[in-house]
DNA sequence: ATGTCGGTGTCTCACCGA
């Protein structure tokens, strides 16, 4: 249900993004209602939504008014609130684009606590830059001093998580190599040398749905693709409000 | 330390951020 199809994000999108330059007649053309939120030159969130425009709900993360940076777009959708981020690099440590990440992460962090609390079913999904675990990275010892592995990011993810949130992926395929980025760098993709930094979490309402996650890997294979591949959920499609066991809810 | 992209302005190349 939910994916780079329905609920998505432009990474470093770009002039792509920016006011005036989203391509939303092509997408609309393409059977799909678009909100999104861009900037020039740099950062953009997009919600694609088949069928429909999606009802915009907020754009940008409370808590720092002066930050002109196009990283969070929000609507809802068939009755789930799906945030769509873009968590800022951070690059390089130690630096003041680091100390950003880490506010960042906590005007989410204080955001999500908040989303928390509502009686709706919520999604966060995007690029979080942060590789949670040494599962998440084809060399750790490589990126110890990286803004995507350092301690304090990583640190600030599990604390989100620690909210109550259910991180699709890993939930699903716990011990798996599972990577939905490889850099343009020394042939990374062949190598597969990746990394684990887009992550879907999911309120303990669409957790309790969760059919499937996964990567479509062969499309970073692509001429001209993203470094990021995309990244998908399937739901269990029934009712928020549902009677009865949970045994006689899978029959649905 | 290194490498490859796409976007942008200095504008058909050189930079920058990622």
């Amino acid at each position: 249900m939910v994916g780079r199809g329905v609920a998505g994000h432009c990474l470093s999108a770009g002039a792509e993004s920016a006011p005036g330059k989203f391509p939303i007649k092509a997408i609309e053309a393409a059977g799909y209602g678009a909100v999104w939120q861009g900037q020039k030159s740099w950062n953009g969130v997009a919600i694609l939504l088949k069928g429909q425009e999606p009802h915009l709900t907020r754009k940008g993360l409370p808590g720092e008014p002066e930050d002109a940076n196009s990283r969070y777009i929000e609507a809802v959708v068939d009755g789930h609130i799906i945030g769509c981020l873009y968590l800022p690099n951070g690059n390089p440590y130690p630096a003041p684009k680091f100390d950003y990440k880490l506010r960042w992460f906590k005007r989410l962090h204080d955001y999500a606590a908040e989303l928390l609390e509502l009686a709706i079913p919520v999604i966060l999904v995007g690029d979080y830059n942060v590789m949670p675990t040494e599962l998440d990275v084809y060399k750790p010892e490589r990126w110890m001093n990286d803004a995507l592995f350092r301690i304090e990011v990583r640190e600030a993810y599990k604390a989100l998580l620690d909210q109550g949130w259910t991180d699709a992926l890993r939930h699903l395929h716990p011990n798996e190599r599972v990577y939905t980025f490889w850099d343009y760098f020394r042939n990374a993709y062949a190598r597969d040398a990746g990394l684990l930094i887009d992550h879907f979490l999911l309120s303990s309402q669409v957790a309790a749905r969760l059919l499937r996650a996964d990567v479509d890997k062969h499309v970073r294979g692509w001429d001209h693709s993203s470094d990021h591949a995309p990244v998908w959920i399937e739901l269990k499609d029934e009712p928020i409000q549902t009677r009865g066991r949970p045994d006689e809810r899978l029959e649905g």
